[in-house]
DNA sequence: GTGAAAGCGCTAACAG
DNA sequence: CTGTTAGCGCTTTCAC
């Protein structure tokens, strides 16, 4: 069973080494400072490079070539177990590293939480509860700074216990506990851009075709289209506000009652409905944009940016998500709008790609 | 700076703590010890079940209570720090967690890690080369038990000079130093199945639309195609080998070109590539699978499971590829097809849906 | 069975 | 300017 050491260890075992000792026993500050003849404390200051205490140039140099020398590398746990804190940020996901776009959030987390010197420590409990508690547990005993905890798709979620030992915020998720610290998109906003998309290019008779899971966005998109339309002064429709389950076979389904309520333009829930809409419309004969405007939601590259003709979409901001959450998480906010309920509604920029055109006679 | 303090931490203060006390000062296993009345090395065993040392029940019993009313909790920094080994594996990639689906690359490793007692340590670089030698900095720091290094597409790559520090395994990657270990998808089975799917159903006269652009992939599938012509007999044609941009535009424009071959199948580069053929076929009057039947490969989810009709396609193998890799770096490879020059190829499984059917005259 | 004591590698006063 | 000296929280002989 144990093959391999053949193929992978044999090679070439003696070839010089000389970047790398062969550290039998990891270099420490206390070899370096007896290399350079002077204490650990001096060592610990020079590798630190605290301004406050000034070494003698001389003293730091003799010490920095005993750490090159030697191959030193400071002992993190050993730092952190001193200083108390750790340098860790704990992101717990129940998918979002499976999920194609949401791996984003990830990105904007390590992004930022490295900007201010933090690791990132990642969990994928993929729904399973205990899964997670142990995660979270396991996160607990590095002492991270704190945790964010996320949902792959945004909803509603409960608090796990163990997590309020710990320092934690919401990421695309919230809870009902008022003052809980959350970041999710604001799917009011996102609504509106879209819907407002398609009045800018003059369309007035607009359907949606919605979701008919409930979720935030469920109820939060119907909002936007309707904020948009009353602004515009085009009265709301019922009528225009379609259900199909979202993704592209509901997209395709809907084509012929969509077809039925006389519209120029329709704003769909997500990219994936879009995409079953165009093959639908296409069916019919149907072009798109002379024929149909349409605009959908999550700007889900891989589809939106190369449908036949480009989607008009609004993206879903899955690494600002991530970035905006260790933001709150460390306390430094600088300006977003983050309301005094503790949840900081990220904006969903619209971006207009070529499935809207103007309607003729505005 | 300090702002949020309100709107985050007022909200209920002066609620009961039941199960979270206080803790100024987090609690230690001497503050267990002492309220259990014992040594520290005596809560220090009960803590790690040793089995070795028998505790009485009386005492066990008594030093579980302290645990569970003070909420002790261990610190791992200590620990490792005098274990001398963590629990961590790095993983350092190059924008796994930026792409669509690579991000199972990181489930992978995780779930494996974590079946191990491993957590993961992860770093996107996003391509940054001084980004990334700090973040295996970090994670030599950290004391990482080894360091998984992946690239967001099959290619070679360099190896950091700082990775050698570490124990490492490429994935999705590999190095042209012999005995480098890596985990990389078979490019050459991927080819051969998916070819096989179409030799399956009757057809003969099968394209390949390759990829411009150079890479393992192109020469591996390329090879697929030709080694599975060869054991069905077919005799290879150079001419039913296109390329084109390995985009859904490249399929679509690659449209015509397919036309003139007088085909009945054909092998697409990837899947994008086949949503764009879908698209330029469609344009043609001719209909999947009956005009033409076509493959794809990556099993990009988002496509290939909805397009009209679902696409044939190979599966690329993030998750198993992060999956062996950290198996492979903690050198626990069962069975896989680790050659000799320490490199595992992992098997790209076909997933037939139905753009493909039986040719009428076999 | 259980306690005392010596460190793991590093930082932080406080002397000199 | 630099060395001494305590620990940080935990594990681990080795006595009692």
């Amino acid at each position: 069973m144990s093959s391999m050491e053949n193929g992978a260890e044999v090679p070439a075992p003696a070839a010089r080494a000389p970047k790398t000792p062969e550290r039998a026993h990891p270099v420490t500050l206390r070899d370096v400072a007896e290399a350079a003849g002077v204490s650990t404390a001096t060592v610990s200051l020079v590798v630190n490079k605290k301004k406050a205490a000034r070494i003698a140039e001389e003293t730091r140099r003799r010490v920095q070539d005993a750490i090159r020398t030697l191959g030193y590398r400071p002992n993190a746990m050993a730092k952190t177990l001193v200083s108390g804190t750790s340098r860790f940020i704990g992101l717990v996901a129940d998918g979002v590293a499976t999920t194609p776009f949401a791996g984003q959030i990830i990105h904007g987390a390590q992004d930022e939480a490295w900007k201010h010197g933090y690791a990132l420590l990642i969990a994928n409990t993929e729904g399973n509860g205990e899964l997670e508690q142990d995660a979270i547990q396991m996160m607990l005993e590095y002492k991270v700074r704190g945790i964010l905890y996320s949902t792959w798709f945004h909803r509603q979620t409960d608090i796990p216990a163990p997590l309020r030992e710990a320092g934690f915020v919401l990421v695309n998720c919230f809870s009902n506990e008022p003052g809980t610290r959350a970041v999710v998109p604001d799917e009011v906003q996102g609504g509106r851009s879209a819907t407002e998309i398609l009045l800018g290019h003059g369309h007035r008779k607009i359907a949606f075709i919605n979701a008919t899971i409930p979720a935030p966005a469920k109820d939060g998109r119907l909002q936007g289209y309707r904020e948009a339309l009353e602004k515009a002064g085009v009265p709301f429709d019922p009528e225009l506000v379609l259900e199909a389950y979202p993704d592209q076979e509901g997209g395709y389904g809907a084509t012929s009652d969509l077809l039925t309520r006389g519209v120029s333009a329709v704003f769909c829930y997500n990219d994936r409905m879009a995409m079953g809409l165009y093959d639908g419309l296409r069916e019919h004969g149907l072009s798109i944009p002379d024929d149909m405007a349409v605009v959908g939601f999550d700007n889900q590259e891989v589809i939106a940016a190369h449908l036949r003709p480009p989607l008009s979409t609004v993206s879903l901001p899955h690494y600002e998500l991530g970035a905006a959450g260790v933001r709150m998480l460390l306390g430094l906010d600088g300006a977003p709008g983050t309301a005094t309920d503790g949840v900081a509604r990220i904006n969903c920029p619209a971006v207009e790609r070529t499935s809207v055109r103007a309607q003729a006679h505005a």
